[in-house]
DNA sequence: CTGAAAGCGCTTACAG
DNA sequence: CTGAAAGCGCTTACAG
């Protein structure tokens, strides 16, 4: 590799010191504009370009922050990730994308590595419960934003940034929208009980479930982590292994769904006739034809992009103590997978 | 923030020079047991943490690597990207994600800022053609790998490593299936022309059209970028404006098959009933029921995993100067979108 | 305006 | 084995 030029070559150059040069390429004042020029030029002549590190390893910026997420081969995550190098790129910062495959001990090495690596914040997308991670971010007032999840630590109230979906709401409106069908028995395929997106729509259902006066059986709640061929294979075990089957089935994210949904065509089943499914997060797939998912509606870019622009105030300005709380709206999106432009509401 | 402890630190507490500690610290020899031991303890218990900005600002290696890609939001460039972090993070390499939307200037500027950064390596998913921004990485001997696709100049025959995919032969391989199934006339919904990926299936495909004497008619071919939403336009407007319309589609990637299959349908007619219809990559939403897309299936995440193997092999031993070329099978995934397992090949 | 000097956190010859 | 010194490429007080 050819050895690229610095400041002391221009310095040379234009016969005069390194910090004129300094000067003059970054517009500060302190350089005679006739020298500021001379230095301008020879630096586009000999194809100067800064170095970042040594850049880095002075102001303690490296313009670039850290991406953790889960599993980035599913679309949700690819979602976000788009949103957030958008946001980061027009900022001028670069992402480093860590995937953790779903792996706890994966996500505190990752924190590690980048904070060794200098990012100069992180996004964290990953978080479950009780997570120890954030603990030590706070404690060492590194910047941080959550992205999607946040721990339900009653401790760590009102100490770090976040955006969020209303979960909750989610999983309300999925339920009313099944009861208002007429489903009375319907599964919830979870998503991580672990984490809050899991654990809020199972509880936003639940409370659905209560106030429409349905009957909640725990085992028609299943932990399938957001992965679709555990969703698929529990959907398998709920159509085998139970006398009374639900009708209706309401998954954690629209992945999930469409696991459920194999099982449910492979049982020789129709959707919406036999069985009614709803997802969450209203992917891309969602949308084709033959596949007509009602879901629910996440911004999913839009959270990417907030939750940057969040952690980039947060890194530019360290003094201001503000925090951010964003929870977005969730939207039923109404297709064809529940049979309501079949016959509409029953009640 | 914290001031975080260096090795200055260790160095007084442990009563020995910055020299021992470094030299301990990364395990080799100039230091006498007992120091070692000494210096490892205080390190630990002070929860030190190297500085790799500093590190790499002497070593010239900043252990990440970047990766550009024209659209992270597409589930093949996210299959890719997955296989690249995977194998990077193995050898504890970080990698930066670089996402051009597919523009020209993004990839231009993207390479400079990488380079600034200080990034290792680069892995770039989106030459063209006639690419010049290798140009300048080759005369530079700044380490780099084309992953899916290469330039078509001549001129750099030899002068770089890359893994692709073998787009003729996917291509060839799905006119032939069509045409045994009895096609006669097949549309071809070409990804970027000025790509190799999109280029050699064209010319696999017109190969195949020649060999097996079928008519060409350039009107069929229809440059859609890998863009859904182009694909299903083009599809409108060759059903709406030829008389003499194709009975089949071969699409350049799945993405877009997805898009003429959404007009298809839409326009009443059934698959494989009256169109079949051809993708290419196979992904994860092609082999849904009711989806069932016949495709050609490219080990798209083993292909960034090999990439960046080469990648880094390049990085570590820099004299090396020996070029990996590598092209990976492109297989024929006969699902029901085309009517095999309906009828059997006509020919 | 101008440049010599110190320093960011680390490593690498070098002399003792 | 041991540590003082120089240096990676840059910026930031500081004195002239």
């Amino acid at each position: 590799m050819l050895q690229k030029p610095t400041i002391k070559d221009i310095a040379r150059l234009a016969k005069v010191s390194s910090t004129a040069v300094s000067m003059a390429l970054n517009d500060r004042s302190g350089v005679s504009e006739k020298n500021r020029e001379k230095i301008k030029k020879i630096a586009k002549d000999i194809g100067y370009q800064p170095n970042y590190i040594a850049k880095a390893l002075i102001s303690r910026r490296s313009q670039s922050i850290g991406l953790i997420v889960n599993y980035i081969a599913d679309p949700f995550y690819t979602e976000l990730a788009s949103g957030v190098e958008k946001k980061a790129n027009e900022k001028g910062y670069t992402v480093v994308l860590c995937n953790t495959n779903r792996s706890r001990a994966a996500e505190k090495s990752f924190i590690d590595v980048l904070r060794a690596r200098g990012v100069d914040g992180i996004i964290l997308a990953t978080v479950e419960k009780d997570d120890v991670c954030i603990q030590s971010l706070i404690e060492e007032h590194f910047p941080f934003v959550l992205i999607n999840r946040i721990p339900m630590n009653p401790s760590f109230t009102n100490k770090f940034d976040f955006v969020v979906q209303d979960n909750f709401s989610a999983g309300y409106k999925a339920v009313e929208h099944l009861y208002r069908l007429g489903h009375d028995r319907i599964a919830l395929i979870a998503g991580n009980l672990k984490s809050s997106t899991g654990l809020l729509k199972v509880e936003g259902s639940r409370k659905a479930m209560s106030d429409f006066r349905l009957d909640f059986d725990p085992q028609l709640v299943v932990d399938c982590g957001y992965i679709r061929s555990k969703a698929l294979e529990a959907a398998k075990q709920i159509f085998v292994g139970m006398k009374k089957r639900p009708t209706a089935f309401f998954c954690g994210d629209d992945n999930m769904a469409l696991g459920v949904r194999e099982t449910i065509l492979g049982e020789g089943l129709k959707i919406p006739q036999d069985i009614a499914l709803v997802g969450c997060d209203n992917i891309d797939t969602a949308s084709l034809k033959g596949i007509d998912l009602t879901t629910i509606s996440h911004k999913t870019r839009v959270m990417g992009e907030i939750g940057t622009g969040i952690l980039i105030d947060k890194i530019e300005r360290t003094t201001h103590e503000m925090v951010s709380k964003i929870v977005l709206e969730a939207n039923l999106v109404i297709r064809e997978s529940c049979g309501y432009y079949l016959k509409g509401y029953a009640r």
